[in-house]
DNA sequence: AGCACGCCGACT
DNA sequence: GTCGGCGTGCTC
């Protein structure tokens, strides 16, 4: 029994029952005392179970009760899992996030209990082995059972479905045996490990930049040296392999590493080099993880047995019984933001956690984040930087097409130069990825009658057309409708007519210009799950396709050696609405887009259409210039004391009632707090001034870099009591701002 | 997150 | 006259 887990909790000595303080994974303001009954010994990090008003809930023993609750009031814990106590480390970084986003540490440990049916000890399992009988004469013995048998033959005992599996058949040949009694059911305790990761098998030859990088890497890990390092190298210069042997030198020390990456539905391709390098899989933590799974997999990483786990944001909030390195691939990537309850941004969490147990983490990326480059600069992170492509490809050449000279035809979208690089390219057998970055077949419906737009019913916003689904949708709420025949406004027939374009009408142009052409058309919504993105890189790969339509979910990752032409529909389009970000997300993006032309040996051609090539967005990717770019952008925000270089937080306020937000953001105005350097915005109408039904409006907060920002929020939040209809989100380090 | 308490519309 | 809508506020 650990030490610190004493049966005799202190609390008030000799008032009362022992007591504990239990902290409840609910939005409350702090944890809540416990009576600890006779014969249980809890202490810090134990998973209870305890009541609360009519429910029950499972709860982490946080620490000496607080005593300022009646004795006579408290109610008794009434069990305890035989689990892992969550670590110290890992409860002291949940005080921290929720120091940090200014959100209560109840609504932060629900991070960390979204699978307490691990909680429990796995159930005991049957196994599976050849029993010591010798078969009977009378038994009829098919080709399937004989496979069994030779697959059994001196194995040890396994599930039924791996042995079915490796026999190659099905289940019930299985059972037929176990029926005959030749195999034999064993049961087993607890969860199996799972296959560990093999360190000592050599790695990839390296070049000698990456081998450097590797080094380098592999020593702060052994050494157990804390700090971030930017892991910077343009796409295709290796930086997976180098973070491997980051990895392999943590699996040496025998301690854990994480993996986090932005989109889980974009692992295939990594997870196939990751079991070549390691020869074993790591375990995996995302929201497609089945229940089964995840119930392993939380027990192997609160036990320290999962030694390399792969996962998204959410993985970071994972009891690890001893981390050793955390490496966030993508760090620029968006998609580490969580937008709603608590609101976070996964690297910043990440750097918090290595921050404070003492822990390397590598930011990997090939478009920095203008944030960690100043970072760098400001000496807070290391940088290593890879130069080459591995392999000797050559980076794609980028022309931009001036969308007011060279034009498409009306309702057309493909500008003349794109669409005779997209025929030379079929011509020449190779293959073209034409990028869009807009679900559906048309942004806006509008009547030819009368002008009315359609309009999500609860939102500020659009509805897409979704022609192949045909039907209309809202892309915030999910809300959709048939189309309809009749202008609901003016009532007009056959009037409604699409604007603009997205991926399925670009594919309908695409058809009707390259008739032979083998298209594929890929987006979020037509795409579901790692299995079929894996299919359709397969097809690709086989060469089934020619010319691959996609939005955002094909811009990153994939490696296609036969794709040699990169269209970029409408470079403009993340461009407006204000965002403090646009620029550098828009040149992330194309970046990651031109990064999938020419990968292998072929050299690789990227158009990009926009109606600005002088805009520096346009003009440093056609210079291939990131470095400028971020060296001007970072510019930029320091004359308007924005982030990087000060800080910025929004306060979101949301009703269904119009007049209650008002009231309630009057009520904060008149509170604002009045600091020297404190600047306060709003309130105005938030980007989506309705989404969901919710009525919302923003003030955003910017304050120097070192002002104490989180303290400033929660005494202004302190000093009002808005009315329960009103909620407040707060957003530090607020990212895209929607 | 539940669940109870509390004040305003259509029913036996 | 009650049943019940879900807005508001606690729960150790």
């Amino acid at each position: 029994m650990p030490p610190d887990r004493a049966s005799q909790p202190r609390g008030d000595p000799g008032e009362g029952p022992p007591r504990v303080a239990v902290l409840l994974p609910l939005p409350l303001a702090g944890a809540y005392d416990y009576a600890v009954p006779d014969g249980l010994a809890v202490g810090p990090g134990d998973y209870v179970v305890v009541p609360l008003g009519g429910a029950r809930h499972v709860g982490v023993v946080w620490g000496a009760a607080e005593g300022a609750v009646d004795p006579r009031r408290l109610r008794p814990i009434e069990r305890r899992f035989d689990a892992p106590p969550m670590p110290e480390a890992h409860r002291r970084f949940l005080e921290r996030v929720a120091a940090y986003t200014v959100s209560p540490l109840g609504a932060v440990l629900r991070l960390s209990l979204g699978a307490t049916a691990a909680l429990d000890p796995a159930p005991p399992a049957l196994l599976h082995r050849r029993s010591p009988l010798p078969v009977p004469p009378d038994l009829r013995m098919t080709p399937a059972r004989l496979r069994v048998l030779e697959v059994l033959e001196g194995a040890p005992a396994r599930p039924v479905v791996e042995i079915a599996r490796e026999a190659g058949v099905g289940t019930g040949v299985v059972r037929g045996l176990l029926d005959a009694g030749l195999v034999e059911a064993v049961p087993v305790a607890g969860d199996r490990p799972p296959p560990e990761p093999d360190a000592s098998s050599p790695g990839p030859v390296l070049s000698a930049e990456q081998a450097a990088a590797a080094a380098d890497l592999a020593a702060q890990v052994a050494d157990r040296r804390a700090g971030t390092v930017l892991l910077d190298g343009v796409t295709g210069s290796g930086k997976t392999e180098v973070y491997f042997e980051a990895i392999a030198a943590c699996l040496r020390a025998g301690r854990q590493a994480l993996v986090m990456v932005p989109e889980i539905a974009l692992t295939g391709q990594w997870l196939d080099r990751f079991r070549r390098r390691f020869g074993a899989p790591p375990v995996e933590w995302h929201s497609e993880v089945s229940p089964g799974d995840r119930r392993r997999a939380w027990r192997w990483v609160a036990t320290g047995a999962a030694k390399v786990v792969v996962g998204a944001r959410s993985a970071l909030f994972l009891p690890y019984a001893d981390l050793g390195l955390i490496i966030v691939d993508e760090e620029h990537d968006g998609a580490f933001k969580q937008e709603d309850g608590v609101i976070y941004h996964g690297r910043d969490m990440a750097v918090l956690r290595g921050h404070l147990a003492g822990l390397p983490v590598v930011l990997a990326s090939a478009t920095p984040s203008l944030e960690s480059v100043v970072n760098v600069e400001a000496g807070r992170y290391r940088m290593l930087h890879l130069p080459a492509r591995h392999g000797g490809a050559s980076l794609p050449e980028i022309r931009m097409i001036d969308l007011r000279r060279d034009r498409p035809e009306r309702q057309r979208w493909m500008a003349p130069t794109l669409v005779r690089a997209v025929g030379e390219t079929l011509a020449a057998g190779e293959q073209t990825l034409l990028f869009l970055n807009r679900r559906g077949y048309a942004p806006l419906t509008l009547c030819r009658a009368c002008g009315h737009r359609l309009e999500c019913p609860s939102c500020t916003a659009w509805l897409v057309e979704h022609r192949l689904a045909g039907r209309l949708q809202c892309h915030h709420c999910g809300y959709s409708t048939g189309l309809p025949r009749q202008c609901p406004a003016c009532g007009e027939a056959d009037t409604l007519a699409a604007c603009g374009p997205g991926v399925e009408r670009l594919a309908e142009e695409v058809a009707a210009r390259f008739p032979t052409a083998r298209v594929e058309l890929v987006a979020s919504d037509t795409l579901s799950g790692p299995r079929a993105i894996q299919a359709l890189v397969d097809r690709v790969d086989r060469h089934e396709v020619d010319i691959l339509i996609g939005t955002q979910v094909v811009a990153k990752g994939h490696h296609f050696p036969m794709l040699t032409l990169v269209g970029v529909v409408d470079a403009d389009l993340g461009l407006h609405g204000g965002d403090l970000r646009a620029g550098e997300r828009t040149f992330q993006l194309l970046s990651q887009v031109a990064g999938r032309a020419g990968r292998a040996e072929r050299p690789g051609v990227v158009y990009v259409q926009t109606l600005d090539p002088a805009h520096p967005v346009m003009a440093a990717l056609a210079r291939g210039d990131r470095d400028g770019f971020l060296a001007a952008e970072a510019a930029g925000r320091r004359r308007a004391h924005m982030p990087p270089f000060a800080r910025l937080a929004a306060l979101i306020l949301s009703s269904p009632s119009a007049p209650d937000v008002e009231r309630a953001a009057a009520m904060l105005a008149r509170a604002a707090p009045a600091e020297p350097d404190v600047q306060i915005l709003g309130p105005a109408p938030a980007p989506l001034a309705v989404l969901r039904g919710r009525h919302r409006r923003r003030f955003l907060v910017n304050a120097p870099r070192q002002a104490p920002l989180q303290a400033i929020l929660r005494d202004w939040l302190a000093r009002v009591r808005l009315p329960g209809s009103v909620r407040c989100q707060v957003d530090v380090d607020p990212y895209g701002f929607l």
